[in-house]
DNA sequence: AGCACGCCGACT
DNA sequence: GTCGGCGTGCTC
C-alpha cells in the first residue's frame, strides 16, 4: 500500500500547512478533516505527495477525505495562494475566509434537489373558507398557487409553523425538483433597451473589444448612465454564455438594481448580501460553480464566489470602502478582483462618478483603460456648489443663519431639502459650562454622544449606553451642555424652524428594524416628507428627484484631519450627495456650510469639481509621498496594557529595519487609541516599491511571531491600510 | 485561536 | 487538603 504526505492548511492563525498521512491520494482543493492537537478541524488540502523531507514521526493519520473532488477550482486556490502571500496572512484563515460558512464547518455540498411546496389538487374555494380564520395560512396558499416555492424559502417568507399546517391539512405537499438542472444559457431573453448615448456607446464599444485580461474604469458622474453600459456590455458577455460577476458597496445593493438586471435578462439573478442566510450562499456558491446561474450580484465576499465560465467582472462604485475588509484577512475586493480577473483572463470594469485615487493614478497612468461619461441622463444640469461662510454667523443647532434663509425658499418652493450631517446622536460630547470636563466612557476613553430620544449618553465605539447625570462628576455644576451637532440635534432644530414641513431622519439609529429604510425612501418619493435630514446612508445608492437643495454640514473637520485620505473622501461623498439632487426639470443647488470658505481644497472641490480635484490630490499625494506612489503597510497591535503593545511593535519595527530602505512611521496610538479596554498602536511602514516592503515582511514575520511579545498581545499585518484606526 | 499543562492563592 | 486563577507552549 502507497503512503501518500498531505499539506493541509487548517483554519488557526498559524502562517503553515500540516502534513498528515494517507493512504490515496487526496486532490488539492479538498476538504479533510483532521487530528488537530486535541480538536479536530476541518482544513483544505494545499498539496500532495509521496515524499516527505523530514522526520515522519510526528505525522498523524487524515481523519476523513470530505470531498471526492475538489471544492474549489484551480483559479480559487490560486486566489487563495496569492492572498496568503500578498496579505502575508496565515493560510488556513484565507482558506476559511474563501468558503462559505458552512463549508467551513464540512457540510457538504447541497444536494442538487430541493423541496418545493406545491398545491395538492383543486382546493380553490373550500380552502378558503376552511382557512378564513387562518390569514397566514390563506396568505400562503395563494403564494404557492402561483407556483411551487421551495421550502426553505417558504419557511422563511411565512413560518414553519404555517406550513406545516397547510401540510397537515393536506392542502399542499412536497415534491423534490432538481435545483441544478437546465443551463441558465437558454432562458436568456433581452428585453428593449434605451438607445445608448454617444459616451455609452464608447464605453460599451471600449469593454467589448477587450479580448481576456484588461481593467477599465468608467469615471462617470451620477447620472450619467453606467448601469446601462454595465447592462449593454455584459449582454454580449452572456450571450457568449459566459458568466458574470458584480460586486456593489454594502448599502448599495437595492431591489430595483438586481430587478435591473434580471428584467433585462429574463435570467435568475443570485443576490448576496449580509442578509442572505448560509444555506442560501452555499446554494447560489454551488450554483454558480455548476454553471447553473448567470449573473451573481453581491458585496465584497462575493470575490470569492467560484464560476465554472466566468467572462467578466463588474465592479460598481469603485471608491466605496466597504470594499475593503477590516479585520482578519484585510483584503481589498477591487484589488482581488483585479488579480481574478488576470488569472482568468477577463475584463474588469471598475465604475465611479468619484474614483478612488488609487484607480485614477491607475488609469491616467494607462495601466488601466479609461473612458468617462461626463453627460447626465436627459440633459439634467449638474447641481450648482456654493460655500457658506459660517463665520461670525449666530449657528441655531447648528445650522447658519444663511443656511436657514436657504433652507426656508426651497421649502417654501415646495420642493425637498436634504441636510446631510455625518454624526448621529443629538451632540458628540457633553460638556460642563461651569470647569469644562467632558464626559467620558471609562473603557474606550472617549466622549461619549448625547442622545435625546430617547435622552441617553451613549459612546458609540462600544455601544455602552448610560443615563445624562444630573451634574458635573468633577465641580458638581448642574450646567452640563451638549457640545457639537449631530443629525438629532439638526432634526430637532429644523422641527422648530420649519414646523409646517414634515420631516424625516434616516440614520443607522432610525432605520434600524427589517426594510425600514426601504419604506422610509418610498415615502420620501411620494414626497411625504419634505425636509431629509441623515448621515452617509443618504449618499448611497438612492436618487431622490425631487431634492433641489443639499446642505453639507461639518465638512470642516475633513480639511483638518490627519488622515491624508479625508480630503479624498471629503470630494466622493460630496460628489456623491451632489448626484443624489435634482433632475432635467429641476435643477439642483449644493452649500456647503463651513468655517473654513478660502480652504483651497474646497475652493478647488466646488469651483472645479471632483475630475479636477481628484487630479490635484493625486499630484499632491505623489509630492508627499503618499499612497498610491508609495506603498505601505499597518502593523497593528493591541493590549489592554498600553506598554506591551507599543514595545511589541518597537521590537517588530527593529525586525524590519534590518532590511533595506523602508520608512517607519510609529508606533504611534491609533486613531481609535482605545477600544472596549484595550489600547492600540499601529507602525506604519511605507517605501515605493512594493517588492522590497514584500521582501522584508517575508524575511522578518516569522521572527516578529517568535517575539516573545508576540503571543501577549494581539497583532496584525495590514497590506495598503485603507485607515488607521 | 484553542486547549493543555503547571504552579501559586482562598475555600470546603 | 482541593478548586481555580491565567502564564507559556504546542498544534503535523
Amino acid at each position: 500500500m502507497s503512503q501518500w504526505f498531505i499539506d493541509v492548511a487548517v483554519p488557526v492563525p498559524l502562517r503553515q500547512t500540516f502534513t498528515y498521512l494517507a493512504e490515496h491520494k487526496v486532490e488539492k482543493g479538498c476538504r479533510v478533516t483532521v487530528p488537530f492537537g486535541k480538536r479536530t478541524l476541518v482544513g483544505v488540502v494545499t498539496a500532495a505527495s509521496a515524499e516527505f523531507n523530514g522526520t515522519t514521526d510526528k505525522l498523524k493519520p487524515l481523519q476523513e477525505v470530505l470531498d471526492s473532488s475538489p471544492i474549489l477550482p484551480p483559479v480559487m486556490i490560486s486566489l487563495c495562494e496569492w492572498l496568503t502571500h500578498y496579505y502575508h496572512h496565515p493560510v488556513g484563515e484565507v482558506f476559511h475566509t474563501a468558503l462559505p460558512v458552512l463549508l467551513r464547518k464540512g457540510d457538504p455540498l447541497p444536494t442538487d434537489s430541493q423541496s418545493y411546496v406545491e398545491v395538492a389538487g383543486e382546493i380553490d374555494s373550500v380552502a378558503a373558507e376552511k382557512l378564513s380564520r387562518a390569514p397566514k395560512q390563506l396568505a400562503c396558499l395563494q403564494a404557492i398557487k402561483q407556483q411551487p416555492v421551495p421550502l426553505t424559502i417558504l419557511n422563511k417568507q411565512f413560518s414553519a409553523a404555517v406550513v406545516t399546517a397547510l401540510h397537515e391539512k393536506k392542502f399542499v405537499h412536497t415534491v423534490e425538483r432538481p435545483v441544478i438542472n437546465k443551463p441558465w444559457q437558454s432562458s436568456i431573453s433581452i428585453e428593449a433597451k434605451p438607445a445608448a448615448n454617444r459616451e455609452q456607446a464608447a464605453a460599451i464599444a471600449a469593454i467589448n473589444q477587450i479580448t481576456g485580461f484588461s481593467t477599465l474604469l468608467i469615471e462617470g458622474v451620477t447620472g450619467s448612465g453606467k448601469t446601462e453600459v454595465y447592462l449593454q456590455a455584459l449582454e454580449q458577455v452572456l450571450l457568449a454564455g459566459k458568466q458574470v460577476l458584480i460586486l456593489v458597496p454594502e448599502i448599495g445593493l437595492t431591489p430595483q438594481t438586481v430587478n435591473r438586471f434580471a428584467h433585462r435578462f429574463g435570467i435568475d439573478v443570485a443576490v448576496l448580501h449580509s442578509q442572505v442566510t448560509n444555506s442560501e450562499r452555499l446554494l447560489i456558491w454551488h450554483r454558480a460553480k455548476a454553471n447553473n446561474v448567470g449573473i451573481v450580484i453581491g458585496t465584497r465576499s462575493a470575490i470569492f464566489t467560484p464560476f465554472a465560465d466566468l467572462g467578466m467582472i463588474i465592479l460598481d462604485e469603485e471608491h466605496d470602502d466597504s470594499f475593503k475588509q477590516n479585520d482578519g484577512l484585510r483584503y481589498h475586493a477591487r484589488d482581488l478582483a483585479v488579480v481574478r480577473a488576470k488569472k482568468q483572463d477577463i475584463p474588469l470594469v471598475l465604475g465611479s462618478g468619484s474614483p478612488s485615487l488609487e484607480s485614477l493614478n491607475n488609469a491616467l497612468s494607462k495601466r488601466y483603460q479609461h473612458v468617462q461619461l461626463t453627460a447626465r441622463a436627459g440633459g439634467a444640469a449638474a447641481p450648482a456648489h456654493h460655500l457658506l461662510d459660517a463665520r461670525d454667523q449666530t449657528l441655531q443647532f447648528g445650522l447658519a443663519a444663511g443656511t436657514i434663509a436657504i433652507i426656508k425658499s426651497h421649502l417654501e418652493a415646495a420642493n425637498q431639502v436634504l441636510v446631510f450631517i455625518n454624526r448621529k446622536g443629538y451632540a458628540p460630547a457633553l460638556l460642563c459650562h461651569h470647569c469644562g470636563h467632558s464626559v467620558e466612557c471609562k473603557r474606550c476613553e472617549q466622549p461619549f454622544t448625547v442622545y435625546q430620544k430617547p435622552p441617553r449618553l451613549q459612546c458609540h465605539r462600544c455601544e455602552k449606553t448610560k443615563p445624562i447625570p444630573p451634574s458635573c462628576t468633577v465641580c458638581g455644576s448642574h450646567e452640563l451642555i451638549p457640545s457639537g451637532t449631530g443629525t438629532e440635534q439638526i432634526e430637532t432644530g429644523l422641527a422648530q424652524l420649519f414646523p409646517q414641513y414634515s420631516q424625516v431622519r434616516i440614520d443607522s439609529d432610525s432605520i434600524r428594524g427589517k426594510d425600514k429604510l426601504a419604506g422610509m425612501l418610498k415615502k420620501i418619493d411620494r414626497q411625504e416628507y419634505q425636509l431629509l435630514i441623515g448621515t452617509q446612508i443618504l449618499a448611497k445608492g438612492h436618487h431622490f428627484p425631487h431634492v433641489t437643495l443639499v446642505v453639507v454640514l461639518g465638512c470642516d473637520g475633513a480639511l483638518y484631519s490627519a488622515d491624508f485620505r479625508a480630503p479624498e473622501k471629503l470630494a466622493q461623498l460630496v460628489t456623491q450627495l451632489a448626484g443624489r439632487a435634482g433632475r432635467a426639470s429641476k435643477p439642483g443647488e449644493m452649500w456647503l456650510q463651513t468655517h473654513s470658505p478660502d480652504h483651497p481644497l474646497l475652493q478647488d472641490l466646488i469651483c472645479n469639481g471632483y475630475q479636477a480635484f481628484s487630479r490635484y490630490l493625486i499630484q499632491e499625494r505623489r509630492q508627499s509621498g503618499l499612497p498610491p506612489f508609495q506603498v505601505q503597510c499597518a502593523l497593528r497591535a493591541e493590549s489592554v496594557n498600553p506598554e506591551l503593545a507599543y514595545e511589541f511593535l518597537m521590537q517588530a519595527r527593529q525586525q524590519l529595519n534590518q532590511a533595506t530602505s523602508m520608512q517607519f512611521v510609529g508606533p504611534i496610538p491609533a486613531m481609535v487609541e482605545k477600544k472596549q479596554g484595550r489600547y492600540r498602536f499601529i507602525l506604519i511602514v511605507s517605501t515605493n516599491k512594493r517588492s522590497v516592503l514584500h521582501n522584508a515582511l517575508r524575511a522578518s514575520i516569522p521572527n516578529i511571531t517568535q517575539l516573545p511579545l508576540s503571543s501577549k498581545v494581539r497583532w496584525s499585518v495590514d497590506i495598503d491600510p485603507m485607515d488607521f484606526n
